[in-house]
RNA sequence: GCGCCCGUAGCUCAAUCGGAUAGAGCAACAGCCUUCUAAGCUGUAGGUUACUGGUUCGAUUCCAGUCGGGCGCACCA
């Protein structure tokens, strides 16, 4: 029988809960609270550990954790420092994460800020739970939107000395490309004319731009191990091959000079999609699944992506692809994140590729700064609308939810800089040697309790790459702080022993901060 | 029209892949600074989990339908 032991929501329930008499009431026909009685009269357990067991509720059966093991689990945290909170389950397994991969065309709008905060803070979370983690970024610097991106440029570059030439209709009207435009001009003044030149001014403005998303990432911390170009699978030939293995399995055709990959109609698929167009030229389709295969080839465990619900269906085909060609797609995990709706207060706005006042990512953290940016967007779950009010994320004040956590830690520094002056002792404490007996206040022992989950919250939040999770428990760690300073007085020179049991739960939870703070990417400040 | 996602307190969101009396923050109201940072703490109020039905010991969670919102539905990426 598959039951379960959870922690409850509400502390009077314990630590501990299982359902099992709850499952087995039906079997046997019995009332659960009966079936419970019978469990626990048959249970060993040790009692240092178990303090109390109970039957509650429609037959839950409630186990209670002898206050001891939190008290002696004040010396695990202390000793584990920085590691405390990783796990090893998936050590030697390898994961490759794929994310922004944002085409050189242009620069990170701000409604990229919420997949590129999402990766960094589930690339740290797979490393916690014991991965290699590559970081990968997919180049992709051919097809249409080049040529676009060069004619953009171009326009903008004859505009400076012929200001009536015309703008393409659906050129990238931001005005970085202008900047490019300067650029060139500066050095070869008006000497570019004919378009003979395209494939430079494609290539000036791909590397002012990629410069520019590289500075952005940068600016919140992301450094990617791996930029793959999407044109190396032109040159080692893994195109060609991909298209060979769908030909000879039968599963694409040719009609109207293009050709189709069959789409299979009872997985969903509607329609048959083209993977090489009558120009000659493949669709995205087909350099992403030789792309995805390739990852495969290279033996990661885990293989993630991450993309906005813009792509929530182009995805599927992609792995159709993969999946038909005989490759295990069940090792790609694709998450999918809503979008993002930015308001200055109640005023909302859309981000515009075309439009030239677009807010960059750039904009955004001018504005609210690094921290802030990168905790808001991993605030909340990646599967609902992100509703991001920069006026609130913009506030210095209480109002703003990132403060409390970073205050908390702020503010345990404060009291260990008190105690530097007037305690200096503490610091060569021996953690195995402390009084434990002198923990007995209730916030205390609820502080200890919360700090003791942390290990298993990394778990919980790694195996559904749902870092928000952390950030909830974050916000439950200084909860108990802050009541815990109010009502325990932690520097007393009058009693010293008490005064460096308490210095010790506030380094324990200190630690437990700085590494969630870590794992979402954000600073634990020594002030505020 | 079809597909995917979403709908929870006035607002922004949680709720451990079916569990107990649905929780936080902000906003509102009432309190707490001669004491380690009041960016804090304590308390009050706020709900038919969009709606209707179904499945079972038990539903915010699963299923069907309705309403409302987002995103897709190219030989663009």
């Amino acid at each position: 029988m598959q039951f379960q032991i959870d922690a409850p929501k509400e502390e009077k329930f314990g630590d501990l809960s299982v359902n099992a008499a709850l499952l087995l009431a039906k079997e046997l026909k019995l009332p659960p609270r009966k079936i419970a009685e019978d469990i626990i009269k048959n249970l060993e357990y040790d009692p240092s550990l178990i303090s109390k067991t109970e039957i509650a509720g429609a037959g839950f059966i409630n186990f209670f954790i002898a206050d001891d093991f939190y008290k002696k689990n004040l010396s695990v945290i202390l000793s584990h420092t920085s590691d405390y909170g990783k796990s090893d389950i998936h050590k030697g397994q390898t994961a490759n994460l794929e994310w922004v991969s944002a085409n050189p065309t242009g620069l990170l709008h701000a409604g990229h800020g919420r997949q590129v905060a999402l990766g960094k803070a589930i690339a740290n979370l797979l490393e916690w739970t014991g991965y290699k983690v590559t970081r990968e970024y997919y180049y992709n610097d051919a097809g249409n939107q080049m040529n676009n991106l060069a004619k953009s440029v171009q326009a903008r570059y004859m505009q400076i000395f012929q200001p009536d030439f015309p703008f393409p209709e659906d050129g990238y009207a931001g005005n970085y490309i202008k900047d490019i435009a300067k650029k060139i001009y500066d050095e070869k003044k008006d000497s570019l004319k004919d378009s003979d030149d395209m494939k430079y001014f494609m290539k000036a403005g791909e590397e002012h731009n990629f410069d520019l998303i590289k500075k952005t990432l940068k600016r919140l911390g992301i450094d990617h191990d791996v930029f793959f170009n999407e044109t190396s699978l032109y040159e080692n030939s893994d195109i060609k091959k991909v298209i060979a293995e769908f030909k000879s399995r039968d599963l694409a055709y040719e009609e109207d000079g293009a050709l189709w990959l069959k789409m299979n109609k009872e997985e969903g698929f509607q329609k048959d999609k083209v993977i090489v167009k009558s120009t000659g030229e493949p669709t995205y389709r087909l350099p992403d699944i030789a792309y995805h295969i390739n990852k495969l080839n290279r033996g990661f465990d885990l293989i993630i992506d991450i993309f906005g619900s813009d792509h929530g269906d182009t995805y599927k085909e992609v792995l159709y692809g993969v999946k038909s060609l005989g490759h295990d797609s069940s090792k790609i995990k694709v998450i999918i994140h809503q979008m993002v709706t930015f308001k200055m207060g109640v005023e909302s706005f859309k981000m515009s590729k075309r439009s030239d006042k677009s807010y960059q990512l750039d904009d955004l953290i001018e504005d609210i700064g690094a921290d802030a940016t990168q905790f808001f967007f991993v605030m909340r779950g990646a599967n609902t609308h992100l509703d991001f009010d920069i006026e609130l994320a913009k506030d210095q004040s209480e109002k703003n939810p990132v403060f409390y956590l970073q205050y908390a830690h702020a503010r345990i520094c404060g009291i260990l800089r008190n105690a530097e002056e007037n305690l200096p002792e503490y610091k060569n404490i021996d953690t195995k040697k402390i009084n434990l007996e002198l923990i007995q206040t209730p916030e205390e022992l609820r502080l200890l309790k919360v700090l003791a989950t942390f290990p298993e919250e990394v778990l919980t939040a790694a195996s559904g790459f749902e870092p928000h999770k952390i950030i909830t428990y974050l916000n439950e760690v200084a909860e108990n702080f802050h009541r815990f300073y109010h009502n325990n007085r932690v520097v007393n020179i009058e009693n010293t022993e008490l005064s460096i049991t308490r210095l010790l739960i506030c380094l324990a939870a200190k630690n437990v901060l700085k590494n969630g703070f870590d794992i979402i990417g954000i600073d634990a400040p020594e002030r505020m």
